[in-house]
DNA sequence: TGAAGATTATGAATTTGTCTCACGAACCGG
DNA sequence: CCGGTTCGTGAGACAAATTCATAATCTTCA
């Protein structure tokens, strides 16, 4: 059986015009056409969709039956249709957010709240499990936007600087390095690590600090949850190298406290990585927007 | 935009071989085809359907979105045809019947009872409120079954006798007619005879009795009820005639007595009205089968 | 009842659309 | 870099849908 969305437009043209001829009109086509499709399908089908011992042709059983399937289904096609130009007028899309900063969650979320106020029809996700390969999965489409620290010079991507951020160095009052003013990569030989579960050069500590001076810190315990982080580091357990808004964001733990790394202080860079195509596109702009200015007000509240 | 149920295969098929290559060998149709098709549908939709970077082309947002569809609606269809072959088979159909006759349902609603339980897939009904144009709605289709104690000379129609009755005459035992034992046309002269609420010419006191002896009762009263009318007949309200099988269903009224219609009672048959077409099926034989011994065992029991 | 009007059916010709074939281009893994 | 795999494209073959013209029915109304 051969069945089209032609015959389940006809199926109910007919039956609203109320006979074969009428519905011909509706439909921008010759009544001659009609029978012969309602012909077609009836043969296909070997059932009998129209009474036809009454002139103005009536559905049967069979033929009410297939008008249900019809009332079903033409709305979902237009649904579809209204989406796909929802999409190309770039009121819809996908953005779905991969996320290499483990802690980024704390300010993404506000973000993407205020967002999907505005844009309700993009279809917004994070989606974890591809802290590595995150910028290939971004070339593939299986992610629209990459959050990372560490821009690449790549064809077909864009790396939108957002804010700027400084890994503090977190401790317990308890902890000896609490009297220094500020630490270094040194200081960590004799302290127990804590960082998020994540390749090394994916955490700050690592990559701008311990590596680069060749340091090993005494040991290294991997913990998910940031509230679990710095409980343990208040009960003096380890200490942690955090971003700074973290830190500011539960700053009612008083136990224990921040200092910078290095004389100075690290500067780092939060970047969004997106195709170019998608870069111009309204909602996507607007979201880059956001995301310079809401993480930035958290950090001053 | 041309969206056909080919193109919804087509998705769900390349979605399920991973690729354009294998959907093709899935579908029994030429690589060339699927890569034209999709082609075509894209320009269409306007929407890119589908990720090329990757090299086994994959969905894309937009191509998830008609994924989601196809799988919804691609059951229905297949659901569409089960009841079409099921139809054809004759396992499935319409069972539309219309009563002329307003005591019917007495027997009726066990017969179907029995029926439903043999015949899931059969779409049963009793249609009311075409009590007059019963057989021209037959031979519409509007309805498929017509019960009826006229039998008529009928193209394409057939009459198939159920079982016989006898239309017999009730009243109070206070009635001066209950010392009588049988009552004639010219009894009714002088008593409230209660009916159902039809037309003279459908009930057996006129059409057999009364309208040929040109005798008019005192007074008619049209009640719907058979429960009612059995009431009003007990409190000598009034006289009724009805089939013999109504007032032994309810005979557990003893306030009321029954007397044959004419010296040798009179004998009237139902009979069911069917298209030719429709009464070789195997649904409507066995239908037939049982409202011609279901009846009789009630009125045994 | 018969004629006019309306409705559906049919066959041949035409148009439209889909598929195949053959080939080329791009990509992947070793 | 090269064979194998996968997708894209254009031309021609083929199938299917539509139109046109006309016939066959049915309905209505006088």
């Amino acid at each position: 059986m051969h069945l089209e969305f032609r015959h389940l437009r006809t199926i109910k043209a007919i039956h609203e015009a109320g006979g074969l001829a009428r519905a011909a009109d509706l439909m921008n086509i010759t009544q001659s056409a009609l029978s012969h499709q309602v012909k077609g399908l009836e043969d296909q089908a070997g059932v009998e969709l129209f009474v036809r011992r009454t002139k103005p042709l009536r559905l049967s059983a069979a033929g009410m039956r297939l008008l249900r399937l019809a009332e079903k289904v033409l709305p979902e096609i237009e649904a579809l249709e209204d989406d796909f130009r929802n999409l190309q007028s770039g009121k819809a899309g996908r953005l779905h957010i991969a996320i290499e900063c483990h802690a980024c969650f704390e300010w993404l979320f506000p973000v993407l709240e205020s967002f999907r106020k505005a844009w309700p029809d993009v279809d917004v996700d994070i989606r974890p499990g591809l802290a590595f390969d995150a910028l290939p999965a971004l070339k593939r489409e299986e992610v629209d936007l990459v959050v990372s620290s560490d821009p690449e010079e790549l064809d077909a991507v864009t790396f939108s600087p957002l804010f700027n951020y400084e890994p503090v160095f977190v401790a317990s009052a308890q902890n000896p390095l609490a009297a220094k003013d500020f630490v270094v990569a040194e200081d960590f030989r004799d302290q127990m690590l804590i960082t998020y579960p994540v390749d090394r050069a994916r955490l700050d500590v690592f990559s701008q600090l311990l590596t680069p001076a060749k340091v090993e810190p005494r040991g290294v315990r991997q913990v998910e949850l940031t509230a679990v982080i710095l409980l343990l580091v208040a009960s003096n357990r380890g200490v942690a190298v955090l971003p700074d808004w973290v830190v500011r964001e539960v700053k009612y733990h008083s136990d224990y406290v921040t200092r910078p790394l290095t004389e100075t202080g690290l500067t780092r860079t939060l970047y969004a990585a997106t195709r170019d195509e998608d870069t111009t596109k309204p909602f996507m702009a607007h979201l880059l927007r956001l995301a310079k200015t809401i993480p930035v007000k958290l950090q001053r509240s």
